[in-house]
DNA sequence: TTTTTTCTCCCCAATATTGGGGATTTTTTG
DNA sequence: CAAAAAATCCCCAATATTGGGGAGAAAAAA
């Protein structure tokens, strides 16, 4: 009795705060786990930022879903049947940009996160049996961070450095003026383009340039931009 | 008087905790805000987890504070006087690779996150007003993840997917010729080198070239270049 | 097989870039 | 403050690139 007593007073306060203020986060779940999903609908459903706006175990009618439902965030399973929740993510994010998705999974693995991020993941939530902490995840992707698990934020920011590490030999020191110029170029400008940009004389631009081929170590402008890129210059 | 009480109890508990089992992670702090370090030192020395072995308001001294406090991580801001965060933390990392380092600092631009990232930061925490994070990122990063704070991990994966996901606004058919020519071209090559390399004539490189300025709609070596690489044309 | 690309090559002339010397004035830094 | 670094400008000449034509052979597509 206390409990039914609880839910409807919980219940009232959902509908308030839906009527006098847009507060709550519309959320809809993905997760075809009848077990999973249905506790985490609990639980994301007596959660006072949350409005748990639907929960489907399949992602196929997931852009229907999001029309019905419009949601902010999309809880997404990875692993479900007919349809990964990678691809119901890019079908949503192609048609609804705007709608925030949050993969939530027991895949740990580089290739998975790999996939997600690229297919424009804002967060990714390993599947834990604490779900306090998908309502925390689900706040900060609505404020427009990010969410990431400990484990996962390891593994992106380990990939990241493989990737980038190797292209930072040595740090080259580039002055102010020099990488303007450098811009510049990188934006397919000429000498004379560059000097009308940075408001100097046509000379200017040619010794910067001079400057910027010897500490660079090339003499040609697609060398240069090249490196500019990889180096993460400008 | 129930101040001190309370403080005693705490610091015997962190005794009790030192000699029964080590699970409190030894941490030491460097920020140069006096207000901030104390402030910080307060909270995390009150805390049942970290045993804050030391604060400093200068990391010149970093690897010495490492050798005497052997912490397990080390929270670091980035903008201190005589060196920055990040240049001790490559120091740190260098000697003792195990040591696991937290930035926390106000900056939240591309460039100090990727350049934290590279030189191995093992999270990345916006200076906050509530202290608990500290602390939560604090265990996190000890048991093997890392910390993002929303806001940076946002930029992490934005910068990640720009790096590998293919935007190709118009598709551009470039024949198997072209995209040879346009590679060597973003290796830098001459018109000349270009023909050695290809085995062709001068005056075939100018006549790719000009179909490939005209297929990519530029001008100039340097933007075809940065087209070519932005287009993953190559 | 006919047509269309693609790849190959040539000419000429205008323009742009590169490399080699300088020099002067601010700014920054020790 | 004195020295170093950065930013600004100039000259000259060699080289490279770009843009405009055109044209023949080979490969691919219709």
């Amino acid at each position: 009795m206390v409990m039914i007593k609880t839910k409807v007073y919980t219940l009232l306060s959902k509908i308030n705060s839906l009527i006098n203020d847009k507060t709550m986060i519309r959320v809809v779940l993905f997760e075809d786990n009848k077990n999973l999903r249905e506790s985490l609908s609990m639980y994301l459903a007596s959660s006072d930022s949350v409005w748990l706006a639907g929960s489907f175990s399949d992602a196929r009618n997931a852009l229907w879903a999001m029309k019905t439902h419009h949601p902010d965030v999309v809880l997404m399973d990875i692993q479900m049947p007919h349809i990964t929740g990678i691809e119901a993510m890019i079908d949503i994010k192609k048609v609804y940009p705007n709608i925030k998705v949050l993969i939530q999974t027991v895949y740990e693995d580089e290739d998975h996160i790999f996939k997600a991020i690229c297919a424009g993941a804002n967060g990714y939530v390993v599947k834990n049996p604490n779900p306090e902490i998908y309502v925390q995840a689900i706040e900060e992707v609505q404020a427009g961070g990010s969410h990431l698990s400990p484990n996962i934020a390891a593994k992106v920011l380990a990939m990241f450095q493989s990737q980038f590490v190797r292209i930072q030999p040595t740090f080259i020191e580039l002055t102010q003026r020099e990488k303007e110029v450098l811009g510049c170029m990188v934006k397919g400008m000429s000498y004379k383009m560059i000097a009308d940009a940075c408001d100097i004389k046509f000379s200017t631009v040619h010794s910067h340039i001079k400057n910027i081929y010897e500490k660079l170590h090339v003499n040609s402008a697609p060398e240069a931009v090249v490196k500019a890129l990889e180096m993460r210059l400008i």
